[in-house]
DNA sequence: AGCTTTGTTATATTATAATTATAACAATCG
DNA sequence: CGATTGTTATAATTATAATATAACAAAGCT
């Protein structure tokens, strides 16, 4: 799986690592059961510090995403919190549609988009 | 309109108070036309610093929410460049839809949650 | 057994961003 | 005129992000 960082963009590198493993796994490109790169592998790989691929597997463990093991290394693993990831969903969603009903992107095309993402994300 | 801060959030204050006033914008409790509280006084009523508030109001006009005069204040006045919009909520929509696909969040599931946040949001 | 690699922790330093603090400016309204 | 507007400048402080070295215990490999 590719892995590409903005250094030029405003989000924290980790945050950028964290949602494009989230996306990897969503479009199936990593599967649970997977292993991810070692912290110093991937860190030597995109070029950037260990501690930072560190902190990212540590986010995406704490959010549920990844067991980390001493010697597996970092594995795919899903907490399926249901309801705590439906209230999180609705928050993020809250702002993004707010902007977008401030700027008339109507329900349907907000419902449009929400289809063209879930069709790049498995289909169902 | 009510703005509440949570001091203890990892969100930066003037992005809290950035996404407050849309979503204020977005629930028509406030209109295009009308003037948000000065900077001073906005300030001193949640108690941080007049530059925050100034931040949020410069990144809200640099979005296209607002509208700056020297002596007319803040003015809520929408610049609606709605390819832009689109595009910035499918790139929003991206990260949070991944993340509740791999919670084993389904598609009809977001649907229904973009709909109850489009009816709270004038419902059309 | 020894050696390597794993995530993890500790500590330090640097760089950037966020927040606060004073102060001043030009424009505008009453 | 006097008060208030957004705005800019400058500075100091705090918080966060990122890098850098180093070390640790656990687990696998030879």
């Amino acid at each position: 799986m590719l892995i590409e960082i903005d250094f030029n963009s405003e989000e924290a590198l980790y945050i950028q690592l964290r949602n494009q493993i989230i996306v990897g796994i969503a479009t199936e490109q990593i599967r649970e059961g997977d292993t991810l790169p070692s912290v110093r592998a991937l860190a030597e790989m995109i070029g950037i510090n260990m501690h930072t691929v560190n902190k990212a597997y540590a986010v995406l463990r704490e959010e549920g995403f990844l067991q980390l093991d001493r010697r597996r290394g970092a594995v795919v693993a899903l907490d399926l919190d249901k309801l705590r990831a439906v209230e999180e969903t609705y928050e993020g969603l809250q702002v993004i549609i707010a902007r977008a009903v401030c700027k008339r992107v109507s329900r349907e095309e907000i419902h449009e988009l929400v289809d063209r993402i879930m069709d790049r994300f498995g289909g169902q």
